[in-house]
DNA sequence: CTGAAAGCGCTTACAG
DNA sequence: CTGAAAGCGCTTACAG
């Protein structure tokens, strides 16, 4: 047992005035050399920097925040429905990216969470100064009411916003017909003939724009489409969905399932019923995530370059308070990565 | 096209003086109905409260804060490792229980990763009063230089810190060894004669207590332990552990596995061995996610309540940021699943 | 119950 | 290149 420390004793924390007593300027000076300005002396700046050192300054954030009226933090929306938002592994891994941006930056990344029954209340801590920008990521929260934040906020979507498509809206996204045909033309390459797909939701342009995809790169080939079921990017969905595509007439030899989590569960329903992969059908789906490598086989998969997306949407909400004009369209580089589910 | 309305033109944000201004008060008395002082007259307060709907007035927080001493903010510390942090839905839930409990209060969470390279940059960013507490969840961060911080900040973890425990340590968890036992007193009461295990990481003092659970339950009800194999909680990591329990000589008809991410690659091995489930072997796990859900047969588990963990741990240093005293050890309840892979 | 005043820790024109 | 002064938007003793 040690001798208690109340907590309440409030801890010595060094002030700016401080450092500059220590080094002998004025906290006019010492600011400047913590903001790098070019016009200071080098010998003030060393004098500065060590008596920093010396005490274990940190800038004070709120201090500087009212001084510089920057919060000197951007806001990850979050829906409501939480649950649903963290268990999909590539919103977690969408954060992540942008997380890991920010601590490279002088932002730092708050979690907000939008509240449904009363969205204004949101809008109003965001218009009001509470942060610097705000990235959004869900199709929830896309709503067109975003639209006009976007004139007075700082914004990056990782999804197309459903409504309007102003030029102040700036989205960070891969380019989704290429994930569909990108997966579809590696099965078709492998020789297959019958191409069936699962696709996201039907109302979600990515989950139309990933159909279009495989649709296109099937007719490219002089091929028929095969079956197309929509799924919701779960494992359930997946396996509903792959349900489905079998109790139908049409065999199939490949299939192009536009998530890894749909992916997941389909490929149990397959092997339930005794389909061998990929000999009997070839897998390829979208997402490089423990969804496509933990299964057997491990699945062909469109790697979508989720956390570079994050760290690209953090990027460009930065820029974009510093005053950069940037682009409507930023588009995140994808891969294809070869597996086992569509081996010849 | 429409035209643009540059971002530079700083939107019009009220302050408390236009607030105070508009009721006809002093900004004195405005702030005090804003802060629910009870010296103010009901009259007042009306009359505040109307005029900061009129305008849409939100507190500044970067002011308030500087005047409170306060930063109003929780950090939740993520390991530099971001990417295996987050491609675990446990962390991704507990996050989202915090996130979400956060939002109920007047504090924000903000993730904070931690340099590794330099960990005295993180400590002195903490130290320095840039948050009014922190929430430690990974293992490797609960290193015990915690242990010193905690004396002066407070600081809630999910795991138990390795080293030392002082009193000023605060712990938020699941009683580890009651979740070995709760799953393995189920397959028992299930009949089964040869209960094998597949453990988290034995260096943590979780994957040692749930194995111990199950040992000790094993033992209680006169039957032998049966294989344990160590796993590392990854899908890859259970179904390596699931081949080495294959593999052994010794016959098993149920298995407890400390994690449902184990347990789905551990599941695929099963099945791609021919094995069925639970006919041949029953299956328990931990951790109630889409991995417990989203495999055939769904999987029997123990409910940790994860998310309310987060939310537990939130709640946890807000109390102790406002002065309170509390226990080392805060509990959070478990519950049995049952579901197909134990089913008689 | 209410207001004037000081102060929280910075930044930044403004002089020099 | 450097410093004194004002100000960022709040809160809170201190008087009254």
């Amino acid at each position: 047992m040690t001798i208690e420390t109340p907590r309440g004793t409030t801890p010595w924390i060094p002030t700016l005035e401080e450092v500059a007593a220590l080094a002998g300027v004025s906290s006019s000076t010492a600011s400047r050399v913590i903001n790098g300005s070019p016009r200071v002396t080098e010998q003030t700046v060393a004098r500065v920097n060590e008596a920093i050192a010396k005490i274990g300054y940190v800038p004070n954030r709120a201090g500087r925040n009212l001084a510089r009226r920057r919060t000197q933090t951007v806001a990850m929306m979050i829906p409501e429905r939480t649950a649903d938002f963290f268990a999909d592994p590539y919103f977690a891994e969408v954060i992540q990216g942008a997380a890991m941006h920010a601590s490279s930056t002088e932002y730092s990344l708050t979690l907000l969470i939008e509240s449904e029954q009363d969205p204004h209340k949101t809008h109003q801590f965001l218009r009001r100064g509470n942060v610097d920008g705000a990235l959004i990521l869900s199709h929830h929260s896309a709503s067109s009411s975003y639209g006009e934040l976007a004139r007075t906020l700082p914004i990056v979507f990782g999804v197309h916003p459903p409504g309007a498509v102003g030029d102040q809206i700036h989205v960070v996204d891969v380019d989704n017909v290429a994930v569909g045909a990108l997966g579809t033309r590696h099965l078709v390459e492998r020789g297959r003939q019958h191409i069936a797909t699962i696709t996201g939701p039907l109302d979600t342009s990515a989950g139309r724009e990933r159909m279009q995809g495989w649709r296109d790169t099937v007719l490219a080939a002089g091929l028929e489409p095969g079956g197309c079921e929509e799924g919701d990017y779960t494992p359930t969905g997946g396996a509903q969905a792959m349900g489905r595509l079998l109790d139908a007439e049409a065999p199939f030899d490949a299939v192009f399932i536009a998530s890894a989590q749909m992916a997941s569960g389909a490929v149990a329903v397959l092997k339930d019923r005794g389909v061998r992969i990929p000999a009997d059908v070839a897998v390829a789906t979208a997402d490089n995530n423990v969804f496509s490598t933990s299964s057997s086989p491990q699945l062909t998969t469109v790697d979508l370059h989720t956390a570079e997306k994050g760290a690209t949407m953090m990027a460009a909400v930065v820029r974009l308070i510093d005053g950069a004009q940037l682009g409507t369209e930023m588009l995140v580089p994808i891969d294809l990565i070869e597996r086992a589910s569509t081996a010849l």
